[in-house]
DNA sequence: ATAGGCACCTGGTGGC
DNA sequence: TGCCACCAGGTGCCTA
């Protein structure tokens, strides 16, 4: 699943593949992922040009011709598999139907770009793009990190009172958009934060210093994520090539790759998610 | 408003 | 091979 930065690289990705071109044929093989999909969905996307294909939070939002948008969620399992695309001077020959594409676009091109989603827990959905601040799920997330809203005095003011422990409040969508439990994780080391601190606790200091690591561990695993595309291995929403860069992500057991430090990483359950932290490091 | 737990699904892994 | 327990990148909804 992808967290902000696996999202941002499939939207890369996809991008040229979507923008500017039209949904020639739209398959729907299922009623829907972890909502039912919007009513006639195919017929409302059939001959719709994309303008445009943006990312809020872990969403993607495709906004069409025809004044609506196509919202679409990764959930946990999610990917967009692209074939027969044209990449400078190759053609990628189209791709049969795999198991869990639930629904594959045709575009005017002939690429095929099918939504993978083995465990659907993903989503579509199709709005009136001048009323997106109406549209439920995308109402009261918070700012993107790597936004101008998104600063220490921010921050420090939306966890002050907040009474549950700062790993959770980091996952929690309307304090931040697009943190999981991978980057909260990396978030928490780079900050020698223990993630269990409740986030009032934590000094305005504390908080301020939050703020550029969030942007540098998401920036960097964007620039990852990014630095594959080309070889259209990463445009599927799979970890990138920053999986190999995490530092306490997974790492159980293994020692803390700080410097001079010999602390062993450690593995936590907080709300029933696994919580990686070296417990030397982090205080 | 906030916090905690459950639910929704399938697939992979490791132990016996 | 089979069976089972456990784990997995998310997040809405329900209950206090």
């Amino acid at each position: 699943m992808p967290e902000l930065p696996e999202v941002e690289t499939v939207r890369r990705g996809l991008a040229p593949v979507f923008e500017g071109d039209i949904f020639r044929e739209v398959e729907v093989h299922i009623g829907g992922l972890r909502w039912p999909f919007p009513e006639r969905m195919a017929e409302r996307l059939t001959g719709a040009r994309v303008d445009r294909l943006r990312r809020r939070s872990k969403y993607l939002l495709a906004d069409l011709d025809r004044g609506e948008t196509l919202l679409m969620h990764l959930g946990m399992t999610g990917r967009m598999l692209i074939s027969g695309a044209k990449i400078g001077e190759f053609h990628h020959p189209i791709a049969a139907r795999e198991k869990h594409d639930h629904v594959v676009f045709h575009m005017g091109s002939g690429a095929r770009v099918a939504f993978n989603d083995a465990r659907r827990f993903g989503a579509m959905d199709l709005f009136e793009t001048a009323r997106e601040a109406e549209q439920k799920l995308l109402a009261g997330i918070g700012p993107e990190p790597l936004g101008n809203a998104f600063d220490g005095a921010y921050l420090a003011g939306a966890i002050a009172r907040r009474k549950s422990p700062i790993k959770n409040v980091l996952l929690d969508q309307k304090v931040v958009a697009g943190l999981g439990n991978i980057y909260v994780a990396e978030v928490l080391f780079r900050a020698g934060i223990h993630p269990a601190r409740l986030a009032r606790d934590l000094t305005s200091d504390e908080a301020e210093k939050l703020v550029p690591i969030i942007r540098d561990v998401l920036s960097e695993a964007i620039e990852a994520g990014g630095s594959s595309l080309r070889d259209h291995r990463q445009v599927d929403g799979d970890l990138g090539y920053f999986q190999h860069s995490f530092r306490v992500y997974g790492r159980e057991g293994a020692p803390c790759v700080t410097p001079g430090c010999n602390g062993k990483i450690e593995r936590i359950t907080q709300s029933g998610r696994s919580t990686f932290f070296c417990p030397v490091c982090q205080t």
